[in-house]
DNA sequence: ACTAAACTACGATATTTTTCGTATACTTAA
DNA sequence: TTAAGTATACGAAAAATATCGTAGTTTAGT
């Protein structure tokens, strides 16, 4: 798979969030967040088509673009890569960060140590079995 | 802050693992990783010293490069853009992704439950305070 | 039937980022 | 003192991204 531009990145956003839309749609959403023309995100979003990243409708007269790219495998992939440019490869180092730098709430805290007992679990597994 | 490059990025990479050093030490390096000319590393350490991301000392004839940017603030910088271009804003969300797809050693998690522990007990002490 | 509004297609331009060739100067060793 | 090696400076090209104007179509309202 490939990297998505910054600009593929928030049209995929849109989708991801909103389902299936026009460019209409799409475009209403992002130029609440930013000053952009209604062609420069059509013409993204032609793009992303040729691309292989979206899938359009033709059927009616404005068409009807849906991501093919899932959100999960997107994110993990670009996390990865991000993880070693920005971070030096270090996950932990990242982890950290990111709890350190963002509110989370008591209930979310406790999910994230809940999944590290679960992986602790995996771990404690693996050693038995070798 | 401005938000570095990729490839300003590589070589701040080099210079936070290394300290300071010249074109010739970070190009070394980079040419391990990917195929790129000397005169490219030049131009690109150059460029970043006019931005201000890099002093140099001048006094030996190989200049001397040393980042000016500090790696936490970048990454800190960096983590927030990302959490919020990637992962919509939910950094709960990239924090699982990342302890779920890298293998993280059982001192690095234990490690990162001791630090919700903290930031939980920062929650009990501000709601008590209020 | 006519006009205004809304669409798509598409070429062209602008902007940003990366890459590299060449000129020129300094250093060292033979 | 010359040649080879190694530096910097710098302009310019290449590549990757993003932006937009314009033309031509379709649709809907009058």
């Amino acid at each position: 798979m490939h990297k998505p531009t910054e600009a593929e990145l928030e049209i995929l956003q849109v989708l991801w969030k909103r389902g299936a839309c026009t460019v209409r749609e799409v475009h209403e959403q992002l130029s609440q967040q930013k000053d952009t023309g209604y062609t420069t995100t059509l013409k993204l979003m032609q793009m992303m088509h040729e691309k292989g990243i979206l899938k359009r409708n033709e059927s009616q007269r404005s068409h009807v673009y849906e991501a093919l790219w899932q959100e999960e495998e997107v994110q993990k992939s670009l996390l990865a890569r991000f993880v070693e440019t920005a971070f030096g490869g270090s996950a932990m180092k990242l982890v950290m960060q990111a709890l350190g730098n963002s509110k989370t709430t008591e209930k979310e805290l406790k999910q994230i140590k809940e999944m590290i007992n679960q992986i602790e679990q995996e771990q404690q597994k693996q050693k038995g079995g070798e």
